[in-house]
DNA sequence: GATAAACCTGCGAGTAACTCGCAGGTCAAG
DNA sequence: CTTGACCTGCGAGTTACTCGCAGGTTTATC
């Protein structure tokens, strides 16, 4: 059975490209063995580390989040707790994220309507550019 | 008419940091004179400036897209047909985040609510985390 | 057997918009 | 005259890659 892979046939297996999968082994998310002439040869258990990566990714935790997961399991430990925890944080972080990048939105969409009816300015030395500075702020 | 601040004032006028004036002025957004002792003194006219960068900050613009919409209007050229494009541009990305990020935060509150109803795992050789390798994908 | 294509290696640096820390200069108050 | 609160420029760190480099290996072709 030859499971043992090279860079990029491990990465179009999981639909990455190569230099996620060396990034992944330069930060040690990763540690293929090397054959005879250096090159990684990553096993069926480096294949299930890194489609564990990829879940936890999916899931928004950052590589720092899954080193510390992975260490857990490394150690014998159940990485569930800090999975569970982190999560938290993640997803707090996120929603905060969602609620400004939704307004954020709101206002360029808010602008460009506006926009429309307005014409180009020429330069006056009241304002650098009226679209922009005129945008009106509902509440 | 002593309009012209120093860092920290201009700063706490704009409610942003004195870190983020400094940043301005090192990238060249800004271009305080300086006094006699090589302070840095905000005329009015940088205070219009810096208004404009928030504003447009506020609307999604790029450090970058300012930059050239600053360049424009220090040209006496109109900046409000790059506004235009340039919005265009933003709210695109803007928006594909939007919908990234919200499915994200599907996930993340889908994977926690699964989770509530499911133990920690012990280690053993099958997963690294059942919870977020478990974690089921509707759709 | 030479060579070219297609891999691979490690490494440094660039990305966005700050943020922090450093070493050192300036200024007003006590 | 010293303390404290400012200020200066600069380098480096943040995240998760991505790109490019110089050079080594393997495979196929001529």
């Amino acid at each position: 059975m030859n499971t043992s892979l090279r860079v990029s046939q491990l990465a179009s297996e999981f639909h990455i490209s190569p230099d996620t999968v060396r990034h992944y082994v330069r930060i040690g998310l990763l540690n293929p063995p090397k054959d005879d002439s250096g090159y990684h040869r990553f096993s069926a258990e480096d294949q299930k580390t890194l489609s564990f990566i990829l879940s936890a990714r999916d899931l928004g935790f950052s590589l720092e989040d899954i080193r510390t997961l992975l260490d857990d399991a490394g150690r014998g430990e159940s990485p569930c707790p800090h999975a569970r925890s982190l999560i938290e944080e993640r997803l707090t972080d996120a929603r905060r994220q969602l609620a400004s990048l939704q307004s954020l939105v709101e206002r360029m969409e808010q602008a460009t309507r506006q926009w429309r009816d307005q014409p180009d300015c020429e330069p006056c030395g009241d304002h650098i550019c009226h679209l922009i500075e005129g945008v009106r702020h509902e509440h």
